[in-house]
DNA sequence: ATTTAGTGACAAGATGTGTTGTCACTTTAT
DNA sequence: ATAAAGTGACAACACATCTTGTCACTAAAT
């Protein structure tokens, strides 16, 4: 430990405020402006490509500080991820909430919403569909689990306005592993292009693969 | 350059079979013996986890001849990753052939072979579908072409048999790119779950995808 | 005013990797 | 038999990074 070498009789003590705020405080304001370094950094050049005192300088902090919150850039980078998905999580529900129940409508206002996040912040993008996987096995596996959600929730909301018989459709999570990846790689393809066509063209035809399956569900194309 | 001092007057004479193989056969086959030593490394481990040493003891040669035929880590890794493609594009094309002009048969023939090949190498599909999105931007651009290649051949393949007006579709390619990246999250959630359910069962569950869109396309579903 | 904790810049050792070079040994051709 | 090219194991250097530690300075509490 550090601090001196007395006990901890004085512990009440030890901790001041400093700048108007208290130690606890500064600790996760210092903890914030790596996560967001972190977004920036990994974003525009990759996670290997990034050092620790790169990402210092972004955070304008030094080398002490970032161990003081994260023993590396893996358990750094694990951060700048689960706030990526929360990010994401967010819109989602926020955006297909008020379009519930109907499938269809939610699935478009679920990917115009994805869409838009991607093309507000091609930081994000990188760091959920792709930097995520090449970080090491551990994150790969929290990729996949963060995207196992996202199914179970494209899952729940089909199976709940789904009329049709169960056994019509062999693996529902699978279906959507597979509408999902359909949606990120039309995604990295249009990211790559330069954003080009138009958000609301790659929308369109990002929903004739939903619509293909929606269908299957025994609703009308339009619900 | 190497060699002696002396000029090149003794080209002729230089370069001496060893072991009753040519100098050029020899260097061919060490480099076969790296890109073979880099399949199983990268594939098992990652391209960043792998170092040039590990290549050389998997290759079992040396790093001086490792330095012969590639000038570093990615210039292999875009060796490997080239067989790797030109593995996979000979296997669709076998696999499809037979079944021209009929797009869904030709559709579950090429997956079925997909799915196959990555059922019987792992380390291929780890190459193919993820590490190859990591070593380097320059490595990221060639994956993109070399998605963009099976998007093209599926978008002419649909293009050769599709009897709707071409308005229909906004963007074939886009759609294309799309169902490759539905099949290559399957194929990542299957490879992740140890290869279950069944390769039959999944499938089966792709087809459905790439039916909705063939029936659009203007054709009955067992076509 | 003095003391103590907090802060920021930087140094330095430890570590791991890439890359080139050396040397003894083997095989081939004369 | 001898010389020259090929080979394989390994040493050594350069280089970048991680990680910990030191030191002077600032702000806050007594």
């Amino acid at each position: 430990m550090s601090k001196t070498t007395s006990g901890k009789a004085t512990s009440s003590r030890r901790k001041r405020p400093y700048r108007g705020v208290s130690a606890n405080e500064r600790v996760a304001e210092r903890r914030q402006q790596f996560v967001d370094a972190g977004l920036v950094c990994f974003g525009d050049h990759g996670y290997h490509a990034v050092t620790v005192k790169q990402l210092c300088q972004q955070a304008k902090l030094t080398e002490r500080y970032f161990y003081e919150s994260f023993s590396g850039r893996e358990d750094l980078f694990a951060a700048v991820y689960d706030g990526a998905v929360e990010r994401l999580q967010d819109r989602l529900l926020t955006a297909t909430a008020p379009c519930a129940p109907k499938l269809g409508n939610m699935a478009r206002a679920g990917l115009d919403a994805f869409f838009g996040l991607l093309r507000e912040d091609a930081r994000v993008a990188r760091i959920l569909m792709m930097e995520v996987l090449t970080v090491s096995p551990g994150m790969e596996r929290r990729a996949q689990a963060a995207t196992l959600r996202f199914a179970t929730l494209l899952e729940q909301m089909t199976a709940s306005t789904s009329t049709g018989s169960p056994t019509d459709i062999p693996d529902m999570n699978l279906i959507a592993s597979g509408l999902i990846g359909a949606t990120v790689h039309i995604a990295m393809r249009w990211i790559a292009d330069g954003y080009h066509p138009t958000q609301s063209i790659v929308l369109d035809t990002t929903m004739l693969l939903f619509d293909g399956i929606i269908q299957k569900l025994g609703h009308a194309p339009n619900n």
